[in-house]
DNA sequence: TGTTCTATCGAACAAGCGTTCCACGCGGGA
DNA sequence: TCCCGCGTGGAACGCTTGTTCGATAGAACA
């Protein structure tokens, strides 16, 4: 792979430059133009050279039909986390519904695909005061789960406790008949219960914490 | 704004689904083909229905000029953050030299840019070992942090404390010539020391934890 | 000096493309 | 019944766009 001639440099940064600006790859002649180009022949030229180079990758005989393969500046799918309420100790976890689901639903969060790992059920929720400290989760924090009511031994799911009418963030771990939830905080005691009496409201995916 | 129609609802998932498989929008005869519908200027009607809802862009007289609005499938520029070491209590925390920048780094998360803010000198940690669980921090959470000499009171930083030789994450108050160092975790009790024995190493931006 | 490769230039072609216009059917309201 | 808005069909217009072709000039090399 040879080193891109000043022209094929500019030609690749207006691309990049062109695309964050209008969401949409530009045309030959919108390429032409911006680099003073005096040919369309010679940018046709010059994106063979990129696309040679793995730098690009066209569509022939498709209009505006460039990506860009390059890592840097290249657009990922972001996932919109729809953020459905607010978790607090003494409050129901709240339970995604079909209409929150919506992602047109004004409270999202966008997150990188590979923090939500494919998973398609997923929604947040805000932590409301400082009840979840021993799950080291603190007031205001994030916590994206996904949807489910079974979970594997050590995970860390949001539990609804339905005799204490308590929601917690805990490893869970079945015993038995009983199940032990463990605090994150690895100082702290762990509380043990009946199997019957925990309600696995969802699976903890991500803790995510913008002061 | 009014409920879209089904055949509005498919050219939606339609060209999300297109620019997610070609990286550029598609064109209106190639949306007709797929929503199998029989003539453009039925497109062109629907297009300008979806537009003045405010669910796409569109630059007239361009061809695939479609530009998603919506948070769903939109594509976003991702930050590439590189992960320069780890942190611990009794390590000093690693600096981001001019080549843990390089965006071609193995270790990286990338992040939606909201989440950085517009930073760029931002950089992340990967902590080890529970001694920051008074910052609710726990064992493998990421922090991601800006590199940064100031900080403003009340900001979650990371110090190195010369004296005791240790490195930690605190709310930072300057008071006099004193500073106290006061623990995310409410419950527990601030620190306090001589200002020339603190060395804020950056400033947090978020802390993220996935198990 | 002749050859070859690289890069450029200008023009033209043909297909792709967005737009526009007119017509039709349907349903609701006056 | 007439009228009007809405959604649809079909076709044509004219600009946009990717592609192609021949010609040219300079550099490197034998």
């Amino acid at each position: 792979m040879k080193e891109l001639s000043p022209k094929q440099q500019r030609i690749l940064d207006f691309i990049r430059e062109f695309i964050s600006e209008h969401d949409y790859p530009p045309s030959i002649r919108q390429i032409q133009e911006a680099c003073v180009i005096s040919s369309t022949s010679v940018v046709d030229y010059n994106l063979r050279i990129l696309e040679k180079n793995g730098l690009i990758r066209r569509d022939r005989e498709v209009s505006r039909a460039i990506e860009l393969l390059t890592p840097a500046g290249r657009r990922q799918r972001v996932v919109a986390v729809p953020i459905i309420g607010t978790i607090a100790a003494g409050q129901p976890i709240p339970v995604p519904t079909e209409e929150t689901w919506s992602t047109y639903s004004e409270d999202v969060i966008e997150l990188p695909p590979d923090m939500v790992g494919g998973r398609d059920n997923v929604y947040a929720v805000r932590v409301k005061g400082d009840s979840m400290i021993d799950a080291l989760v603190n007031d205001g924090d994030i916590v994206v789960m996904e949807q489910t009511a079974a979970a594997a031994d050590g995970e860390m799911v949001a539990a609804w406790l339905k005799q204490e009418q308590e929601a917690t963030l805990k490893k869970l771990y079945r015993e038995g008949s009983r199940v032990r939830l463990q605090p994150a905080n690895a100082t702290m005691q762990p509380i043990y219960t009946e199997a019957g009496n925990v309600e696995v409201q969802g699976k903890v995916v991500t803790v995510i914490r913008v002061p």
